[in-house]
DNA sequence: GTATCTGCAAATAGTTTGCGCCAAT
DNA sequence: ATTGGCGCAAACTATTTGCAGATAC
């Protein structure tokens, strides 16, 4: 059965900043607040959204900044990037149990799911699995109560 | 378990052209062309592959035309888009038995699989699920081999 | 002091839109 | 005759790259 996740911790920027120090990264104020976005927001931003949303706090950030921050925070396994809607990358915080994806598809929102049992990289013959995206669309409650 | 699907069978031409006719769109030489690269070459190609293999039998193809096609076949239920990689949108006969998919990150070959039991659209509170997709990344038997 | 990071400007890739012409019903 | 489809050109959006100055260690 397809449940909603309970909500996780919010991490503080120290930790935030221990997290991206001993990935070997330079704890930057741009990278903090990236990652902080990303890892608290529960919003699964997309890159867009991240640099509006930054530019209110940080007026002289510049896109190039975002993306070199995210591709970075990926690269070091801080972050991930979702593949649910094509045209709109959205970013995730990576250490985290395992989770599926619902995005609404009247609202755009995307909720973190339970991950339906009996998914696993489970061996295959000769196929090695690194990763699973499970990615449900529909609508949300929310959005299913309107007219 | 997770183990590659059985190869479907081959659309002929006018079982395709029957295919796009029933679903109300007229059945262009264009559409046809798009139709069948998608549904029998089992290549899962993107917009640019199919522009690419398509102009080799017609010159005077657009891209434009590839989109449209691709545009109207999508509305009509007959082809879906892979969101497995973002950037480079990939698409896929729609009315098949329900299967994953498994990409390649050495060679980006797109595999059918089947699909992992446990999965379903099973009620959710307040969710209404319409479509799950559940894609693989790893490593397919051919590069597994390779140095 | 040196390697790294930021951010501007410009380039690129994939896709979409406006529109005139052509083709099918 | 009218509707729908094709394809050119141009626009648009998301992202990437080159590079110079700034910053952290």
């Amino acid at each position: 059965m397809l449940t909603i996740m309970p909500e996780q911790r919010r991490f503080s920027d120290s930790e935030l900043t221990n997290m991206i120090h001993s990935a070997g990264l330079r704890p930057s104020i741009q990278r903090i607040a990236v990652f902080s976005l990303v890892a608290n927001s529960r919003k699964h931003p997309s890159a867009d959204e991240i640099f509006s949303e930054l530019t209110k706090t940080y007026p002289s950030l510049s896109r190039t900044t975002v993306y070199n921050s995210l591709h970075a925070l990926v690269d070091a396994g801080l972050v991930r990037g979702l593949e649910i809607e094509c045209g709109n990358r959205h970013y995730d915080l990576a250490p985290q149990p395992p989770h599926s994806h619902f995005i609404c598809r009247k609202c755009g929102k995307i909720f973190d799911m339970t991950i339906p049992s009996g998914i696993s990289a489970a061996a295959s013959p000769g196929f090695c699995v690194d990763s699973v995206d499970v990615y449900f669309k529909g609508v949300c409650p929310v959005c299913s109560k309107e007219v």
